[in-house]
DNA sequence: TCGATGCTACGGTCGTCACCGTAACATCTT
DNA sequence: AAGATGTTACGGTGACGACCGTAGCATCGA
């Protein structure tokens, strides 16, 4: 088959707003059933089974069966992406005309939320900063790394770089985080390890929490005062 | 409009393979007219014309019009990333059975070809190789960066970092090459800042050449050398 | 064992869109 | 001025696919 074609396979899977709700509720990483998409899609479960094989059959979606469930979930990071490069663009072009349609749930979701493995909205692009203008971090348009006083700091608050590219591909001991654009803020926050790493901590160690079921992200009490105290993060 | 509907909108029309192809005949950078993607696509002008109108609306090309031609481009470097990622999803889950149809075309895009705006197939994997190898440049699965010797070894062979760097967001000296996965050879090479301006210097001193028209590039003899000498790559 | 639930298989309908033919317009050439 | 070339406008056709209803299979709970 032509490169061109499988090309566009993947990329016409994407294209079908079903299938792009399906797709964008599976960006936290979380592995859901066909009938929870067919709910989020508003499309009838036969219909989102259809969509979900063809997108297991292209290799975008991975499935997992127990039970009387099937979970399906992003194949790979790549996947995600993917679908992050299609949201920048996607954001980028569009009007720049003020937002009339913003309701409860896109403003909890500005304010914070997971992106498949790291932190987006204001409170990644926040901690971002905070880093970044701690000297801890480097940022450009296409890269990131992580400076050496950087790998000190962060271990002084549980994240072990060392430990990290232990169990990664390990070619460089600071170049592991990547820029991300966010599309609410439209600045760069933290993917790649580093980012992901920093998400799983934060959660782990109570410092944020998941509103209800969803994206969305509170900062707790506790996760409130790590924040300020050690990395001079003001919220809200 | 919904975040989704316009993800949909974009994947959707980067999805139909007509406009695929003439993406990716794009892909060089290039500024192409309307008959001549047609030609490449296999459609009448009048359908490639529909294409284009349609993709420039969406804000994925660009057009500038020169006497009774008009010349499209793609609108940004973000999109020509969205494509390179869209590969990779790609070509990650491409059966891993022989290709077959390996044409003599396809044999001179392996070997070397431009990708919008760095270089790619072996000639571009073996740069990046050779960097990493001189210590020059760090990089990981998604981030890389330039060391302080690679600084220095790059000033040498001409390619000023501190000039590009006060061309561009200038946030971190070090920090401006992106690595982007090959899809014929599956290793990384050079996108980013650097990636581009190691691509237009190889050009400025005729270290390298299109072959033909195309996205297909060739060393010189003056190339090879230079290459050899001051990088220890061997081609072929 | 029986009903309930999650999911898939199959067939049919309907809307969308890629495509081209015809035609009009703009620009360059002679 | 007249023909050639590049491009867009419009209408019609044909095909692909998203969607759901019905039906069948697997699994869980009683």
């Amino acid at each position: 088959m032509a490169s061109h074609a499988k090309f566009a396979e993947i990329a016409a899977l994407a294209g079908d707003p079903s299938r792009a709700v399906m797709l964008h509720a599976l960006m936290d990483g979380r592995a859901l059933t066909a009938s929870e998409m067919a709910r989020a899609a508003s499309i009838a479960p036969q219909t989102a089974s259809d969509h979900l094989a063809r997108m297991v059959a292209a290799g975008l979606l991975s499935v997992v069966k127990q039970g009387r469930h099937r979970y399906h979930r992003l194949a790979s990071p790549v996947v995600a992406q993917m679908m992050e490069s299609i949201m920048l663009v996607a954001s980028d072009l569009e009007p720049a005309q003020p937002k009339l349609t913003v309701g409860p749930r896109d403003k909890s979701l500005r304010a914070g939320r997971t992106c498949y493995d790291h932190l987006a909205g204001r409170l990644g692009v926040a901690l971002a900063d905070a880093l970044v203008m701690g000297g801890h971090v480097e940022l450009a348009d296409d890269a990131g790394l992580v400076t050496n006083t950087g790998v000190a700091f962060l271990g002084g608050i549980g994240v072990d770089i060392d430990a990290l590219m232990a169990r990664r591909g390990k070619r460089s001991k600071r170049v592991l985080c990547r820029p991300c654009l966010d599309w609410s803020e439209r600045r760069p926050h933290l993917a790649g390890v580093l980012g992901a790493a920093l998400c799983t901590h934060s959660f782990k160690n109570g410092w944020i929490r998941h509103i209800d079921g969803t994206r969305a992200v509170m900062v707790t009490p506790k996760g409130r005062r790590i924040y300020r105290e050690q990395l001079g993060v003001q919220l809200e």
